[in-house]
This record gives C-alpha cells, sequence and structure tokens, in this order.
DNA sequence: CCGTTGACCAGGC
DNA sequence: GGCCTGGCCAACG
C-alpha cells in the first residue's frame, strides 16, 4: 500500500469521531495542502465503506452532491442518527460539530 | 510527459 | 442567500 496522498486523506477521516463532522478544506490543509478537491476525490474514488465519508461536508455545512452511499437524504441521516443537529436550511450546524485536527502528526 | 478530471473554495456580482 | 469564475494539484491514461 503506497502512501500515496489520497490514502493519507482516507486515514484522516478515519480520525473523525461521531457527532463530529469536518470540512474538506480543513482536511486539505491538515496536510499541507491548498486544494480542497483532492480530497473528495480521493474518498470519491475508493467508496470504503470503512471510511466514515458522511462526517465530510463543505465549508458552510451542506453535504455533497453526488453522495455514494444513497445520495445525500441518507448522508444527512447518518449525521442525524449520530446528534449532529441541522438548520433548517438543511446544513450542519459547523459550529456545534466542527473537528478541529489537534494530532501531533499534523503540527 | 501531457492533458483531463474532479464529493472544493474564495471572491466578485 | 445564489450563480459564475479562476485557481488549486494528485492521480490516471
Amino acid at each position: 500500500m503506497p502512501a500515496t496522498v489520497f490514502n493519507r486523506i482516507r486515514g484522516l477521516v478515519c480520525l473523525i469521531p461521531p457527532g463530529f463532522v469536518a470540512t474538506y478544506g480543513t482536511i486539505a490543509r491538515a496536510l499541507g495542502y491548498k486544494n480542497s478537491r483532492l480530497v473528495g476525490f480521493a474518498i470519491r474514488g475508493n467508496q470504503d465503506t470503512s471510511i466514515p465519508c458522511h462526517r465530510v461536508v463543505f465549508k458552510d455545512g451542506s453535504l455533497a452532491a453526488n453522495y455514494s452511499f444513497g445520495g445525500s437524504e441518507a448522508q444527512r441521516h447518518r449525521l442525524e442518527f449520530e446528534g449532529i443537529t441541522f438548520t433548517p436550511e438543511g446544513r450542519v450546524k459547523l459550529s456545534a460539530h466542527l473537528f478541529v485536527f489537534n494530532n501531533p502528526f499534523f503540527s
């Protein structure tokens, strides 16, 4: 298993605890990249069920349009099940659930 | 090696 | 709040 950027992104996504979400940009910057597209690109390419990709959202709290495990509806349902709350507009309350990476690996 | 491809983001209108 | 634009950069053929 080569240590590609995609693999590192997936590893970071796995660190998000239940009840929290992270944005694409946060993950990209935690790894030292300005390009947030790589994060979505890495997750979509693999579609690995072991990765909690439903905890990765847009910077404004909206969900990915082409979520690969039942659409954004299923994604929202999973988040609600973990205790994540939404605004009336259907976006995640980032102020309450945004996860910040405090890991020594990326300081 | 080079062009294409993105589950993004910030800025402007 | 929405739509459009440009920039970003690893992976793949």
